[in-house]
DNA sequence: GTTATATATTACTAGTGTACTAGGAAATAA
DNA sequence: TTATTTCCTAGTACACTAGTAATATATAAC
């Protein structure tokens, strides 16, 4: 029940590009060298987002990604989701149509069907922007005491 | 991001118990054949969930478990994190004191410790018994459209 | 007390997935 | 032309998951 070293790098990328956002295409080996993390893992990363227009990259010399869209405009859940494949706590939800053969007998279907909700529900509502502002009292992580 | 078979079976276990329970005990080979698990794996699971106390167990001919509790009594939360280990997201949540070295100023802790809240709270008003009548309407399961 | 039954405990194993590393191809600014 | 940077495809070591196996221990029934 983890979420993995590659959407929690995919998130701590997203929000290094934000915080040092110029206008410019930002390199990779200036984002490895300050989260620490090796080029070529953050590649694949990178490589995720990008296909799926999370990101915009050039190549070259001053090239290097950017943003697609402001920080208000991502939700962790977006990003979670492709850098994790999916956010299914079973893998019986994964796909659109669920095809176990237990399924309409099933005593715990329901169950895993809210935990879905109400993960995919708190990861939609929280966006990157809010990532940014966490160490301010912003409003979003008022549920948590 | 998934919930191993070790916590699914373990469900299924309480569940099966729980609809057969006629006051006495009852073996893991009725309950393998049942529900299709070897007997092998499910002692496992049993003896886990009979070390921490939910369930009650007899060796020896008419031996076998019965729950300690009445369905009712038990939530799923509690079932989960004995089997699964831990229900965190994130490692660093897994121990009562955070020992990574970057969370004072990480961006990410509070997103995960939210997280880790919906799911707790989500798992914890879910009792063995409602899933016994998730078939039903259930206020329980009211949220889920 | 012997026996059959059933849990308890420990060890082992095959398979899968995670977290990387490596090497080169393609694009492009200078 | 060259240095820089992303793009793409493999490969690999390690840990974890899901299970099997063997044996010890307890106990009800005879």
């Amino acid at each position: 029940m983890k979420i993995s070293t590659r959407g929690r790098y995919a998130l701590r990328f997203m929000i290094d590009l934000a915080q040092h956002d110029n206008g410019t295409y930002i390199a990779l080996k200036d984002v490895s060298a300050r989260q620490n993390i090796s080029i070529k893992y953050l590649e694949q990363i990178t490589s995720l987002l990008s296909k799926f227009g999370l990101l915009l990259s050039v190549r070259g010399p001053q090239g290097g990604y950017k943003l697609a869209k402001r920080p208000e405009a991502y939700n962790v859940g977006e990003i979670l989701r492709i850098t994790e494949g999916s956010l299914a706590s079973v893998s019986c939800l994964e796909t659109p149509v669920n095809t176990c053969p237990r399924k309409d007998s099933c005593p715990t279907l329901k169950l895993w069907q809210g935990l879905n909700k109400v993960i995919t529900d708190y990861l939609a509502g929280i966006t990157l922007d809010d990532l940014i502002h966490s160490d301010t009292e912003s409003e979003y992580f008022n549920y948590m005491i």
